[in-house]
DNA sequence: GCAAGGTC
């Protein structure tokens, strides 16, 4: 037999080759510079003896486009992309590749795909059927299951070949069409229909995308929540005491009020009776978690905090470690490694390094934990790794910085957690209740390796016994006022498309670089706002001061932002917060005064489609369906936004170019 | 000139 085997990407072609054949394979070039055929021998159970060609795609070989009759913007009218055909075509640069698997095909009797395990995989997947289908009519099809490339699990994948899920195929084909559609013509709509107001609107293209707007709604929504903020005062009661050298600090049962004299009557009372009274002490273990296995989305978060990166940045510099060996694929939802897998082998690997691999050979000796298991699993890729040692010397900074945080990230997940002893003392001063929390550090454990963690609201307490009488050191009455919540960073934006189903882990970042591409929003330094010339919407200065009046109010629920992992990415180049031009302003307002049962601005009608996607692929409804039902919903929207289109416009004129806001 | 989703 010749069987031929397809997977989506090189990278895995190559891996599923060199397992198959025993490292024995030979390698021949294709028209496409990124793609490579393997060819070896393999017995399969299916079929027996057989000599294989394994190669892969790029991605995805077709895309769907309309017709060359609905290609102009002027005509016919963009409401008729709602219904207009549309039909999947082989982009130029997909052809050789489209063409390679049809030729190979000719000459096989079976092919097996080998795309990932997910959706769009399997629509991959589908479509390299109808390539070989080309070369090769009668060609049988099988698909291999698979989520990781162990090579136990490659040899279980091959032994137990099943179908291609057409459901699945289905709900993409979907999501295809409705993106097309509805992005082409509220795009041409709004590009054509806002152009003769002038300004920024006579030259830009104004995009509409099913995932462009949420992410643009996310910002927009901050952004009047923190302008919309009023700030109120607030009291509180701070009590301290030195003992033995150490200054224990102690808050107030009640937080704080707002309402001064009744502080001031609870505050006298408290001076009144000089002593404070300890009611209770208590010390247990306790420990803080070691990190969960690394996900895309957690990658990202982290980098744009930490390691002073967009998310776009972050995600290149991964694929490019990942693209040269040194990291697992950087693309998974997965936070939880397979029982399968020989993680102390990859710890091994760290022992060179000579910054952490001291702790990666502490690791082999005896000090090695099994990592947790997170919630989520894609199963079609493993959690981010490093898979083999990079010397420093062959990075450059940016990879090293990102290198560097796989590596410790992955020893963290095979350490133990950090333990400690908590102490909680509680006092009575007056009539009043004050309590103060400490921890002592026993163990480091992980905390020695991942730098980006610290326990660092462990403070040691001063011993206390119960009912013990003191008279505090200190004892204050502090002012404070609540603050404004901030704008959002990169990490909270992208934790809201994550909660809200928008873009997958692959494209969050790009649609982030869109909004902006499009100057819906712009990013800006923290503590650099009101500096953005004329294109933000913000008024003035909407910063208002972090309350922390006075001396007080430690607990004051102001705290800006990433709070005590936040170690050290001050100075120059802090972390960026995304304000809404006015462009990005009116777009939103424009839409959600026209008052829609859903409006584009919000996340509801993609999050809705997500789950009608989900239906597809558990039989519970058709494609036909779903593009029906979501299409009215669209076109529904279309041509209300039409009928009320001097909404749109009026907001445009108020906010682009009146003084509004300024 | 327009979308979102793959991958390099």
């Amino acid at each position: 037999m010749r069987i031929l085997c397809v997977a989506e990407k090189n990278s895995i072609s190559k891996a599923v080759a060199s397992i198959l054949s025993g490292d024995t394979y030979q390698t021949r070039n294709t028209g496409n510079q990124y793609v490579k055929n393997y060819t070896f021998d393999f017995n399969f159970q299916q079929w027996g003896p057989s000599s294989v060609t394994m190669t892969a795609v790029s991605g995805h070989i077709t895309t769907l486009d309309v017709t060359a009759a609905n290609k102009h913007w002027e005509h016919p009218p963009p409401e008729t992309l709602f219904t207009c055909p549309v039909r999947f075509v082989t982009p130029e640069d997909k052809q050789s590749i489209a063409d390679n698997i049809a030729s190979q095909a000719r000459y096989c009797q079976a092919l097996c795909i080998w795309t990932d395990c997910d959706r769009e995989g399997e629509f991959i997947g589908s479509s390299i059927v109808d390539a070989a289908k080309k070369g090769n009519p009668r060609i049988q099809v099988k698909r291999a299951h698979f989520s990781n490339i162990e090579p136990a699990h490659i040899m279980q994948a091959v032994s137990r070949l099943g179908e291609l899920d057409y459901k699945q195929v289905a709900a993409v084909a979907a999501r295809m069409e409705l993106d097309l559609r509805t992005g082409y013509a509220f795009t041409r709509f709004l590009t054509l229909g806002l152009r003769p107001l002038g300004g920024p609107l006579s030259g830009n293209t104004i995009s509409y995308g099913s995932c462009q707007f949420p992410t643009l709604g996310f910002v927009v929504d901050r952004y009047f929540k923190v302008k919309s903020f009023v700030p109120e005062p607030f009291w509180s009661i701070k009590v301290s005491h030195t003992k033995d050298g150490i200054t224990a600090n102690f808050s107030w049962f009640r937080n704080r009020l707002f309402d001064r004299a009744s502080v001031i009557i609870l505050y006298e009372r408290c001076l009144a009776a000089k002593r404070a009274t300890v009611k209770k002490v208590q010390e247990k273990p306790t420990k803080k978690w070691k990190p969960l296995p690394l996900t895309t989305i957690e990658f990202q978060k982290v980098a744009t905090r930490l390691l002073q990166m967009t998310g776009q940045q972050a995600m290149s510099v991964a694929e490019n470690l990942y693209n040269k060996g040194f990291i697992s694929y950087p693309r998974t939802e997965t936070d939880r490694f397979d029982k399968g897998m020989d993680l102390q082998g990859l710890v091994r690997k760290q022992i060179p390094s000579d910054r952490w691999g001291r702790y990666a050979n502490d690791l082999l000796n005896g000090a090695f934990q099994r990592p947790r298991d997170g919630r989520h699993d894609d199963k079609a890729h493993p959690p981010i790794h490093p898979v083999t040692f990079a010397a420093p010397t062959v990075l450059n900074d940016q990879e090293r910085r990102v290198y560097e945080f796989v590596v410790r990230r992955f020893l963290a997940c095979c350490s133990d957690d950090a333990k400690g002893m908590a102490t909680d003392i509680e006092i009575e001063y007056g009539e009043e209740r004050f309590n103060a929390h400490g921890i002592i550090v026993l163990e480091r454990n992980y905390l020695d390796v991942y730098i980006y963690d610290k326990w660092s609201d462990s403070a040691e307490l001063p011993k206390f016994t119960i009912g013990e009488r003191f008279e505090p050191t200190e004892a204050l009455m502090t002012e404070g006022k609540t603050a404004a919540p901030g704008y959002l960073t990169e990490a909270d934006l992208i934790a809201l498309m994550d909660a809200n189903g928008i873009g997958t882990d692959a494209t969050m970042a790009e649609h982030i670089q869109k909004i902006q591409e499009r100057e819906y929003v712009c990013a800006v330094s923290r503590g650099n706002r009101g500096n953005r010339g004329n294109r933000g919407a913000n008024e003035g200065d909407g910063d208002a001061p972090a309350g922390r009046g006075g001396r007080g109010g430690r607990r004051g629920r102001g705290g800006r932002g990433g709070g005590a992992a936040d170690g050290g990415s001050r100075g120059s180049n802090s972390v960026k917060e995304f304000i809404p031009t006015r462009l990005g302003v009116a777009l939103i307002q424009g839409f959600d005064r026209m008052e829609f049962d859903n409006s584009l601005g919000k996340p509801f009608l993609r999050k809705e489609f997500e789950a009608k996607m989900k239906a597809i692929c558990e039989a519970r409804t058709t494609k036909d369906a779903v593009v029906r039902e979501t299409l009215r919903q669209y076109a529904d929207v279309f041509s209300i936004s039409q009928e009320r289109f001097s909404v749109l416009k009026t907001a445009c004129r108020e906010y682009v170019f009146d003084q509004h806001g300024v």
